[in-house]
DNA sequence: ACCGACGGGACCGCCCGTTGTT
DNA sequence: AACAACGGGCGGTCCCGTCGGT
């Protein structure tokens, strides 16, 4: 008889996390209550405790798995791309697309996890988003570091500087959707970042 | 006998609105429980019910107040602007000075309104920040058209998307600002913008 | 019109005490939950809350409530009594008489409260049922120690060490009773108090 | 191939009621709740339900252990004892000098469970510590009345009645110990005991 | 207009006992 | 024999809104 590869739990405790992340995504990472997470995962409270101490650690794993989709997504488009440039435009176009996209229902987790957590509801979380927004600041910030080295884009560039600006502007357009339930909005942030990327970043 | 102005009542629905405004745009419109609100405005729950129908009634009415004291710190610093580059630069310069200033702690009341009621959570509360956004693009997006109109600006632009494509930028910047507790990527964000305004929108 | 002497609050809470003390006597001071407490006073755990930060508060007030209708009662049959050695015997009387009168079921709160808050289950209440032993043994001391003084006792005599074998005969007296529903026991150790103060405390 | 004298399943449960038992003595026979069990025994909940009816069934058995441990020492104590006087004397020194050794911490399993048990939260156990502590009491009271036969002790002596006395006095003691950590007390009452035995017990 | 007291209900966490699997 | 997983329910706490009294 072959034994399953992964143990029961395992797979249990995973679609836990995930249906309770599109959940909590929608509904807030803390505001969610366990009545909701019981209807969408099927278990009992009693069932759920047996895989998370409670209910926090259950919202940090959540929302993990959502930035894991979320940097999944991105990473796949961008694979493709040759140059540098050709990258930043992918970056940029799978940011704009994703959330329009129903994998991710609620937008972008960070920016949901750092309005509630910001005041000091959930230091932990908050800590969490921090660090999430940091990478894909840090990732984007590497991109434009090898493309200055390599020259496609301007020697006086400061890369970090200009990764907060990209992502400022998708943050505000991912705002602006989600608000207006409107891509138009999106659209015009993606033109007037390639505007950007072409005409300020790129070299000559 | 000289009569007040305004009748006592009126005084302390005046104070309950003001402070549970800075309240709730720091611990959620929706999140903050009535035992915080009784805290910082000094009433007992008894009170509190006097001025307002339920909790959302007070949410909603703090969320207006928290938009009008954002939008007067903006028109006063347009004011004195004489070119209509000059009033776009000040719009960019407040609202990237604004959350910094300690008048609003907790940051946009629109992005909070907006994550916290996203879902369905108050049909109300995001129905108002939807206009309350729609309000502040129009207003960005008429000064724009005003630069058109008298040639200050380029005359091929697309008033309202550029409107959006510059509140993308600064609501992306407080979020940042937010998050990281830090304003570098703030500053970033306004140089990006001045430089926009200025050789994408301005007339050569 | 006459105004009520005590706010309504104040009784309310009161009846609380009384009921919850006679009730956690027999059941634990913490063992008995919420629900018994709401049964015996009427209230709803909602309005139980205006009265209790929580349910240790209320049961360290139980506890002394019921520390209070012992000590009344036995301070009741000691006034009496004219010579020290009448007060010693009145306090032994009654002492051993008291539990069997039900104003107080469940026995001696001391005992209860020391076993059941004694490995660390809750520190407060431990250390009040210490506080009030202390308090027992010392009133006991100091009425032994007047009886040294004017030579109705023994010169030779620890009060405080005698103190301290009287209530331990009481207590476990009262053990016994409480465990076989029996008061045979509950008078051997009287009879063996009354013989002990009269032949090695009292002077010849 | 030789077998092991005792089973593997009997070691097992041999070794689940040791340690429920020292634990359950302190932190209360029914308040104990399961997970300090699994701690403690190092099995899970499903491997204790192999060996256990119920929490109940278990906590019956730790209470009997107890008694077991408590008993032997006595006994222990006492079997060297050439007359009746000196069994006596050892037994009160025996319970005098018990808990204060490690080897049950708690104190005195009868006196925690009748406490815990008194009111009727669980019938069993308090007729099973009723049942514990009048064995003592009644093997006191052979010592005592073969001390009369044999004419070690006066003829006018109530042998129930003064092992009742004596077990009280050792149980006052204990409470005594419990509540201020101290062995002042039950040095207190041991002294008062032996006095006791020699000059009201022992035949002149 | 304001407070104090209260009900009813939802919250999360933990409880104990059972079941299926190994 | 042992465990992991799970259900159903109770635990205390806190929630919001109402109502009577001042």
């Amino acid at each position: 008889m072959v034994v399953s590869r992964v143990k029961k739990g395992e797979k249990t405790r995973q679609h836990i996390i995930e249906q309770t992340a599109l959940l909590m995504n929608q509904q807030g990472f803390l505001a969610t209550p366990l009545s909701e997470i019981v209807k969408v995962t099927g278990l009992q409270k009693g069932g759920l405790y047996n895989h998370f101490a409670d209910k926090e650690e259950l919202a940090l794993q959540a929302f993990d798995y959502c930035c894991n989709v979320f940097n999944e997504h991105i990473a796949g488009e961008i694979k493709g791309a040759a140059s540098v440039l050709a990258r930043l435009e992918a970056f940029i176009e799978a940011h704009c697309a994703f959330t329009a996209s129903s994998k991710l229902p609620g937008g972008c987790p960070i920016m949901n996890a750092s309005v509630e957590a910001s005041d000091g509801q959930c230091d932990k979380l908050q800590e969490r988003a921090r660090q999430a927004m940091q990478n894909t600041i840090d990732a984007l910030a590497e991109i434009i570091a090898a493309g200055v080295q390599n020259q496609e884009l301007r020697g006086d560039i400061d890369a970090r500087a200009s990764a907060g600006v990209i992502i400022a502007n998708v943050e505000g357009g991912i705002l602006l959707r989600k608000l207006f339930k409107d891509d138009s909005h999106m659209e015009h942030v993606r033109n007037h970042l390639l505007t950007y990327v072409r005409s300020e970043l790129a070299a000559k």
